[in-house]
RNA sequence: GCUGAGGUGGUGGAAUUGGUAUACACGGAGGACUUAAAAUCCUCUGCCUCACGGAUUAAGGGUUCAAGUCCCUUCCUCAGCACCA
């Protein structure tokens, strides 16, 4: 007790706090070593803050605090390591700042780091401060500017229009998810709450979506806890589906319907396709007598003739005759059906009468007639009142043998044909609208080839020399495969105003500079002749690949793919394919999101020197899938290009559900769907202009509060390829046109399908149920929202029938892909990540602009490209930032003359914040963004904390960066980060969110100044668990202060002179032994609060002891230390250490002392508690249990014991009868 | 609706992963010291019952010698996504 003088009863933080804060700051003390192999390393990193004011909040606190402990812990048990510290300054607010001061926003962003860098220190968090920089230092941003040029040069970054939410308010553009939805409705800015319009402006974007595949794959490398995961994958939002090419019924064709009077529609209230198409649907059962041209007429007889329809011409109306007499009586005459039984007909002709007067004005008319090979079915469909209630005429079935037998000349004539129209192939469409596509190469027999590999017939193609065109005259030597089919394709285009297309095959040389590249005329080179032998193609392109690397000599580990390339224009849009293949030299290497496909290895066997190849049979096989993937794209396009006044002739939609394609009866299409005006009928135009009115006029909110379903008819059809059904295109402004293709197919086995259906009369067929069997008055049960929505068993399918959903999915797209119909398609739901800000206060883009519109790469000595101090921090009326006023944008000549621009954007936050976790690897280097050493010793992050609101898009965002720089060579590892614990949220006293107007806020200052450092952290750990959203608590604190105080007290029971006294003493070893074993697994764990518990317990136990051995009093403040570093350090150096105990070593337990000698066992008695006792440790299990069945000899009076089992040091379980 | 995490005293929350449920605190009650208050210290404190005892981890069922923990059903809370075909 040699130290129990003077001591004060409660613990002076206000000095000893400061003092080893300053301690810490000279000595360098939690500095960390890079490459140190002697230690493992750890990097430990926190968010780093935005500093938006200038003092800490609470909340970063509460974030800071189990980082700093964790790091602390792991310093303690002999890491390397690394916990930095910096700031994430560009931004909004010190911007906003700045137009209402005009203060420039450097001077407030240092002011308030210089205040919340204080207040952090004030903290006593173990961070290295030798590694802060600022997001805002040019030395950091030139670095930012260098990693977007990559990605610029990269083709990831690129300029697109964008429809984006501008705010006045703001003077600028902000993101989807910096904008929300207020109670209201309206569209509103996360920062300051203004409204936001939509805008169209030119903005750079990173095509994330680009790399959705590898940050989906990339998780499961990682630790991140489940719902992260799981939220990341629903941003990503893979989903893997099929497009389906619906071919567009030509307008003529809908318009006579329309005219036609003999159905009981009306154009203007858009019920008539309703009717047209339920009855072409049912035409194995129904007769329809249908007036059309010669056109019409033969586009019907192609589309429809295997169903076997039959057209008769028709005649007109009689004086005095109704319609339906006239139909019937020519019917009847026609077809000679007078001596038939039709007498049941006769009743439905009163219910034609109030159609009458319409079929007056009708002059032409043709009979349409179902046939099947063994009968012949008809029924007249009548329409009895408004109200819409159907009924059909019956008529007798009678086979084509007595249609035959009794010789009518008309039936005759009707199968004659059919047997025409039953051998006759299919004819080709675009014979009737003389297409000419215009091909880009001066290679006639090329043009052949194309021909028979897309089949297209009755098409006319058009070659470049026909245009007087040379292929040299247009594109650039050494251009990519792509990039000269493009230039060639849009070249043909304004000259001949036409469709082009160009193909191309060649050979792409990995890590060879692009102007190195064999060229685009590799094909020809290689002595390729024309021809359609693929394989051959390919082993000729090998053997010259082979020639090229040894002429080069190329070696080592060298990539290389070929390119099939088509690439077409029509005068708005690219279709690019690209069918690659790999060859690979001495080891394969894989892209599994670039679709690469290895054709055939090749191997260079050292001995002479030679490469050989092999081609597999099943990477063949895989190749032509894609081959015929892309065939079928190109010839989806030129098959179906355009109807005859030169719009899309096809609709495509996208679909996870190919399965329920069979009963697909209707198409939707968003009302943003490119083109769509265009593709209405005449008649229907303005309602569908005035629906896509309707719906830009409505914010999203609306659109989706609105659950009732709306849309308009187009006036249109398409077919569905699988079933040739007739469907009705609509528009719906629950399609997305940013999503797929902007089109869905339309079925019963979907709700938001149905509801629509069923709320427009649209027909509907189900072809999918849980046993197969088919369900009755589905359209009820549809009605009762009884959708079935689920997989199952198809039936009413074709060829398909029988099949389970899965199997169904894989066999439909098999087909689609054969008929040259659709494909498999990967879709994503994250889009491209805008990166344009109309900002001042942000990183300037790398980048000139001359004055004829070219960009133009900064080079990397001219990095960074400082932003400018301004005045005036106004934004320009155009929406632009401030830089756009200023003369900074311009670049000027030795005269004077601009001969350039830069930029007036700048980079949102998201750039800076990507990637400052490399830095801290390395902050001071100024040859490279960090050194390959350093990168490689600290990478990857080991845990890596930060708030939930970061989880999809800080964090997927820095994923995308860090993969791209690894893809580039440039970091070691594929994950930036290893473990992920998102901070939960710290409430105010009252339960509700901390706010200044509900004056809840608690400020770190003041409870510093009240309780000190050390206590506000253990309060911190002790509050909840990290992730947890807790309340804020002034008793707690408190009774951590009080904690803190009594361990400062023990000093005074301190036995300087015993020193592993286990003999004596022997319970406290045991206590303590257990203490920290407890204490080392929660802190792995990072249960901090249970971790502090544990604390308070031994504490209170050794308050209690009247002197504490010396060995225990050490390791005791050891394990305080992380949680109370001031305290501990203080403590410490009382002992006499002249060393940091931050840097002491942890301390550790023996297990053996982890075990009482004595223990108690709990005795249950048919799973009931009824006693207890105490046993030495270390005796034999019979002795546990007679002592167990003597506490409890009440219970077991009469009874046999049954079962027993000890569960050792615990309890004793006894089963009694 | 979908996805994820949960539901344990008046409150924040523990429970060695299937082994005595409610550790550690807050709050509450009583007491000591004090003229008094604050601070400090001590005792008690989940529920029903005077008690013996009993029920109890959202509700119900199951598996097990044994369930807060595993399985099924239902309900509820929080977070994210939200007409993504």
């Amino acid at each position: 007790m040699s130290n129990a003088k003077n001591i004060p009863l409660s613990f002076d933080f206000k000095t000893v706090e400061k003092k080893w804060q300053d301690y810490w700051l000279t000595n360098h003390t939690y500095e960390a070593k890079d490459g140190d192999v002697t230690r493992e390393k750890k990097y430990i990193l926190v968010e780093f803050p935005f500093p938006s004011g200038a003092s800490l909040h609470v909340g970063h606190v509460f974030r800071y605090t189990a980082p700093d402990i964790y790091s602390r812990f792991l310093r303690q048990k002999g890491y390397n390591v690394l916990f930095p510290m910096g700031w994430d300054a560009f931004g909004l607010p010190a911007e906003e700042y700045a137009r209402k001061t005009g203060q420039n926003p450097r001077i407030t962003t240092e002011q308030n780091i210089d205040g919340i860098k204080q207040n952090i220190q004030k903290m006593g968090y173990s961070i290295d401060w030798n590694r802060e920089f600022s997001t805002t230092d040019p030395e950091y941003y030139k670095w930012t500017q260098w990693i977007f040029k990559k990605f610029y040069e990269q083709g990831l970054a690129t300029q697109k229009d964008v429809e984006l939410w501008y705010c006045k308010n703001l003077g600028t553009v902000l993101a989807n998810e910096e904008v929300y939805d207020s109670l209201n409705g309206e569209k509103l800015s996360e920062r300051g709450d203004h409204p936001v319009e939509k805008k169209k402006m030119k903005q750079w974007v990173l095509k994330m979506p680009e790399y959705a595949e590898k940050l989906l794959t990339g998780l499961e490398n990682t630790h991140f806890p489940e719902h992260i995961k799981a939220m990341q994958r629903t941003w990503i939002g893979k989903s893997e589906g099929v497009t389906v090419n619906w071919d567009l019924v030509p307008r003529d064709y809908i318009k006579m319907v329309n005219n036609y009077p003999a159905f009981p529609y009306n154009t203007e209230f858009g019920v008539g396709e309703k009717d047209f198409t339920k009855i072409i649907r049912e035409r194995s059962t129904a007769f329809i007598r249908i007036k059309g041209t010669d056109k019409y007429l033969s586009y019907i007889q192609n589309r429809y003739n295997d169903k076997n329809w039959v057209f008769l011409p028709g005649g007109g109306v009689d004086i005095g005759e109704t319609s339906l007499q006239a139909a019937i009586r020519e019917t009847k005459e026609e077809l000679g059906l007078s001596g038939l039984e039709y007498v049941a007909d006769l009743g439905s002709i009163n219910a034609f009468g109030h159609w009458t007067g319409q079929a007056q004005h009708s002059t032409e008319h043709y009979f349409l007639l179902e046939v099947s090979m063994d009968n012949i079915k008809m029924r007249v469909k009548a329409e009895v009142d408004d109200e819409k209630d159907e009924m059909y005429g019956h008529v007798r079935a009678v086979t084509l043998e007595q249609y035959k037998a009794n010789n009518w000349p008309q039936l005759n004539y009707i199968i004659e044909n059919l047997e025409e129209y039953l051998t006759t192939g299919k004819i080709d469409r675009l014979e009737q609208h003389n297409r000419e596509i215009v091909i880009g190469t001066t290679n006639k027999g090329k043009i052949d080839r194309w021909k028979h590999q897309l089949n297209i017939t009755g098409v006319k193609l058009v070659s470049a020399g026909d245009l007087g065109l040379t292929v040299g005259e247009i594109v650039e030597n050494g251009n990519s495969e792509l990039e000269n089919a493009r230039i060639k394709a849009k070249a043909f285009w304004q000259m001949a105003q036409k469709p082009s297309i160009s193909g191309d095959s060649g050979i792409y040389l990995e890590g060879v500079p692009v102007n190195e590249q064999p060229s685009q005329n590799t094909k020809r080179a290689a002595g390729v002749v024309e021809t359609d032998d693929e394989a051959m193609i390919w082993q000729k392109m090998v053997d010259f690949y082979i020639s090229r690397v040894e002429k080069y000599g190329i070696n080592g580990e060298l990539n290389a793919y070929f390119l099939d390339v088509f690439s077409l224009y029509d005068g708005f849009n690219f279709y690019d394919v690209e069918v690659k293949r790999s060859i690979i030299i001495t080891n394969q290497i894989t892209y599994p999101d670039r679709k690469v496909f290895p054709l055939c290895n090749i191997y260079k066997v050292p001995k002479n020197g030679k490469y050989y190849y092999d081609l597999s049979s099943e990477e063949m096989d895989d190749f032509l899938i894609e081959y015929k993937e892309a065939r079928n794209l190109l010839s989806s396009y030129l098959f179906d290009g355009e109807d005859a006044s030169g719009h899309s002739s096809i609709v495509q939609t996208y679909t996870t559900r190919v399965d329920t394609l069979p009963s697909a009866t209707f198409v939707v299409v968003a009302p943003e769907y490119s083109g769509l005006l265009e593709l209405s009928s005449d008649e229907y135009k303005l309602s569908v202009a005035t629906y896509i009115e309707q719906t830009k006029a409505k914010s999203e909110r609306e659109r989706q509060i609105n659950k009732e379903k709306t849309g308009v008819f187009t006036g249109r059809f398409v077919t569905n390829p699988l079933t040739n059904e007739l469907c009705p295109v609509w528009v719906t402004d629950f399609v997305l046109g940013s999503y797929g293709t902007g089109a869905v197919m339309g079925d019963a086995h979907d709700l938001r399908d149905a509801e629509l259906a069923l709320k427009y009369d649209i027909y509907l067929n189900e072809n999918i149920s849980k046993d197969g069997e088919k369900r009755e008055d589905f359209v009820e049960l549809l009605k009762a929202g009884e959708v079935f929505i689920e997989d199952g068993i198809l039936y009413n399918s074709g060829e398909f029938s029988a099949l389970n959903s899965d199997e169904a999915r894989e066999k439909i797209a098999e087909k689609l892909l054969e008929i040259g119909k659709g494909m498999t398609k990967t879709n994503y739901r994250m889009r491209d990540f805008v990166f344009s800000r109309q900002r001042y206060w942000g990183e300037p883009f790398p980048f000139e602009y001359t004055n004829n519109g070219e960009i133009k790469v900064i080079s990397d000595d001219k990095l960074p490209l400082v932003l400018p101090d301004l005045e005036d921090f106004e934004p320009s009326k155009d929406g632009r930032s401030p830089l756009a006023k200023s003369d900074w944008i311009n670049i000027r000549d030795e005269q004077g003359s601009i001969v350039a621009t830069h930029e007036a954007d700048t980079m949102p936050n998201w750039a800076g914040s990507s990637w400052y976790y490399l830095r801290f690897t390395d902050p001071k280097n100024d040859e490279e963004f960090a050194s390959e050493e350093n990168l490689k010793y600290w990478l990857p992050v080991d845990h890596y904390f930060g708030g939930s609101e970061h989880t999809t898009l800080h964090l997927l965002y820095s994923r995308f960066w860090h993969k791209f720089l690894y893809d580039m060579g440039k970091v070691p590892t594929p994950e930036p980060y290893d473990y992920r614990t998102n901070g939960g949220i710290l409430l105010g006293p009252d339960g509700s969110k901390m706010s200044k107007s509900k004056g809840n806020v608690i400020q770190p200052d003041d409870k510093l100044d009240s309780v000190g450092a050390d206590a506000l952290r253990i309060y911190i750990a002790f509050i909840g668990p990290y992730d947890a959203t807790v309340i804020w608590q002034d008793g707690g604190l408190k009774a951590c202060k009080t904690l803190v105080d009594r361990i400062w007290n023990l000093q005074s029971r301190v036995s300087f002179t015993s020193k592993n006294d286990l003999a004596n003493n022997k319970k406290l070893y045991i206590a303590y032994n257990k203490f920290v074993k407890s204490v080392s697994n929660l802190l792995e764990e990072m249960k901090n609060n249970v971790a502090v518990a544990e604390i308070m317990t031994f504490t209170n136990l050794i308050r209690e002891t009247p002197t504490i051995p010396l060995d225990i009093y050490e390791g005791f403040i050891k394990v305080v230390a992380p949680f109370a570093p001031h305290l501990c350090e203080e403590l410490w150096s009382v002992l006499g250490n002249k060393t940091s105990i931050a840097l002491s070593k942890w301390p550790t337990f023996d297990p053996e002392l982890c075990i009482d000698n004595v223990v108690r066992y709990a005795v249950q008695v048919n799973g009931k508690v009824r006693a207890d006792f105490e046993i030495e440790a270390n005796v034999a299990d019979v002795q546990v249990l007679e002592a167990a069945k003597l506490s409890v000899e009440k219970y077991l009076e009469g009874k046999t014991i049954k079962f027993s089992k000890i569960i050792p040091r615990k309890l004793v379980t006894l089963v009694v009868n």
